[in-house]
DNA sequence: CGCGCGCTTGAACCGCTTCAATCTCAGTGG
DNA sequence: CCACTGAGATTGAAGCGGTTCAAGCGCGCG
């Protein structure tokens, strides 16, 4: 049963073969219900700079990142702009129905989401208890990511910020660039970064500029940087 | 049935006069349930500067604060300190049981909780399906205001940041005094503000000054300000 | 009444910002 | 295949908001 590729929604391949399926709200349910959700979920491609989710706007189902990344983030009034997040591989974003999105959540290149509409969820949740309670736990992963994130921004210096950054995309998409390398891709514009980790775009240029030159980064190119393997390796 | 005020756990004199249980979970629950938590639940005093969850260490229950206030914070390895937000009455710590809090969350003055141990929580809310989801509604409250925690820090010149926490403070606890009036109380020292707004407790204590000095402010003292009533007031 | 912690005030300094110029490279068309 | 183009990134130099260090004030408590 092959299907073809398009950005409306469509349903799934199989689910058998997802990235994030043990991640996901997925590994709870039993097959019964697994094969409910196989049948209401969609999955769908979202092109660069298209929005999932616009800030100020109702939202009504729960977006599970299957490939690709995404950057969360709130406007000020006179148009100052914070990135709050980005979304990787396993992330969620509209854990629960609202009727205004506190943030707007972008792509950052062509990626795909599973999408689960909270009205379907509610029955499935009756059904397989532990949804609800991934449900809970991602809330709170979000919260204390948030958390680390008011620490960087509270108490770190710019060099300081940009290291924990790197880490921070290392954990969630880094990949091995042989022994003892890691390959780190930045799959958002340096003003993205900038505005994460709330710094001028500038700044952010001298720190990694700075930090290339003191050779602690393999390599830095627009796209990706090669770090160290191992803990504190910057 | 009365009880004598202690600072061990005791049971409440009686949820009817909670101040809070149509905030808490407790609005969830059918009678049954509820004469269950009753039974159950208990409410605890807690001593300014004790510590009712500490950072890297388990915890098991859900706590309620009734009365009083607390700080949360994190610590940097080196003792810099990130006070990442304040509770007040309705407000809810430890949503999940965790095996390591990612926070301290410590009372800024004599204070009262409720707990829940989540042990005995997964039992009401196998009755009561509401609870989950509050806890679900609750988690993503305490994220979205975490958001805006980072785009004040991210983004904000550091009178924006005094005025919008003089603001926040007012949401939660600020009262009517007199006509066109609020009383803000700030059960916190200047410190634990500075840490909050990722200021020095001298720029805050010179902006708090430049804003009374301006008329901005009606009245300024170590345990309160009043303000204006009404939206864009300072 | 007096002691001390918490807060305020002062003055010099510095890390990050601001403004401006230059560089780089991916995409486009000749 | 290469020159052209423009958005994104880097680099430079001056300026400033917030920090740092240090001294003085005053409220609250014994």
């Amino acid at each position: 049963m092959a299907e073809k590729a398009c950005t409306a929604p469509t349903r799934p391949q199989s689910c058998d073969l997802c990235a994030v399926r043990e991640h996901s709200i997925c590994a709870d349910l039993g097959p019964r219900e697994f094969a409910q959700v196989e049948k209401t979920m969609a999955r769908r491609h979202v092109d660069r700079g298209k929005a999932i989710m616009a800030e100020g706007e109702p939202n009504d189902s729960l977006y599970v990142v299957v490939d690709g990344s995404f950057r969360l983030s709130k406007i000020l009034e006179d148009g100052r702009r914070q990135v709050t997040g980005f979304l990787f591989p396993g992330d969620f974003a509209g854990v629960r129905a609202t009727g205004s999105n506190a943030y707007t959540a972008e792509a950052l290149e062509q990626s795909t989401v599973c999408f689960f509409p909270h009205k379907f969820l509610e029955d499935v949740a009756a059904d397989a208890p532990g949804v609800k309670d991934r449900l809970i736990a991602r809330g709170q992963t979000e919260y204390h990511k948030a958390q680390d994130h008011i620490v960087l921004l509270g108490k770190k210096t710019a060099e300081e910020r940009v290291i924990s950054f790197i880490y921070l995309v290392d954990r969630a998409v880094g990949a091995d660039a042989g022994p003892g390398k890691r390959r780190v891709p930045l799959p958002m514009p340096r003003q993205d970064i900038a505005d994460y980790l709330g710094l001028r775009l500038e700044t952010l240029s001298r720190t990694l500029t700075a930090l290339k030159r003191d050779g602690r980064l393999y390599d830095l190119t627009r796209h990706e940087v090669i770090i160290a393997a191992g803990p504190d390796r910057i």
